[in-house]
DNA sequence: AAAGTTATTGGAACTGTTCTAAATTATTTG
DNA sequence: CAAATAATTTAGAACAGTTCCAATAACTTT
């Protein structure tokens, strides 16, 4: 690869973000690998593995910057714990409690008719849909 | 009232739970008063309201017992608090960021068609549909 | 009412997250 | 391109919500 860092540069640059050493290498692992569901525990793991020296505040800084400039989604099934998706298309998900695992459900394969009407002066931001999965034993 | 504790201690033996002095407390501060979602938190401060001498460890202890029993639900929306929910009929929510406020939606409100299969030897437990509700001008 | 079992409790511990103030790094200006 | 300015990073302290623990208390059974 010519440019390793040109794709994620000019998403950081677009998003109004100072293309830091910290945030190129947490784009990279965020963006350069397809689409994923992350803790910030897991990028902290993730960057220490690949040497980027990165602290966990920064971690934590650096997802909440990228879910404000609409880069990531926040995604919550599980109390005390977050999770950050790199796909930010409109989209739904399974959740499996037993491993902790997120799968993507194209919004395309959830039908939803019909919602009700929100109260008095408020708006639909978004409709989150959770499909929890269990084993077929369970 | 005949017997105020009448109707949560069949709740209570229906469920396997002794009737203890603080799960008759605290089920009745959940159970007479029509749905609502609660914390942890917010249902300790009920508890001392109601002058019912409960610890919060109790609180957390009976409230996932309840869970277990099938009188609760746990309503995830929001990273580090859960709420729960005496409506335990198949529904969904608003949730209103802004206010923290949870409303139910009837599940016969939400038509919700085509759901693709689950992975391998999965099968679903469950189905949550989260709508997110912001001000009318953000 | 004694024995056995289950529940409650305060407080310590833990997890995930946010905050803080000092040090560093990026950008802008002269 | 050096100095000034502004934004970012960092380690560690602080915090919120929750769980754990071992001692005490309360139920239930005999």
């Amino acid at each position: 690869m010519e440019r390793p860092y040109g794709k994620v540069l000019d998403k950081l640059r677009n998003a109004g973000l100072r293309p830091t050493r910290q945030r190129l290498a947490l784009a990279r692992l965020l963006f350069d690998a397809g689409d994923q569901h992350v803790t910030a525990e897991h990028l902290y793991a993730l960057s220490k593995s690949a040497d980027a020296k990165v602290s966990l505040a920064t971690v934590y800084n650096t997802l909440h910057q990228f879910k404000e400039a609409g880069l990531l989604r926040e995604v919550v099934v599980e109390p005390g714990r977050s999770y950050f998706d790199t796909n930010i298309d409109n989209h739904h998900h399974f959740y499996d409690a037993d491993t902790g695992e997120l799968i993507d459900i194209p919004s395309s394969h959830v039908t939803l008719a019909s919602l009700p009407t929100p109260p008095n002066g408020k708006k639909v931001d978004r409709v989150d849909v959770v499909v929890r999965l269990s084993g077929s034993d369970g």
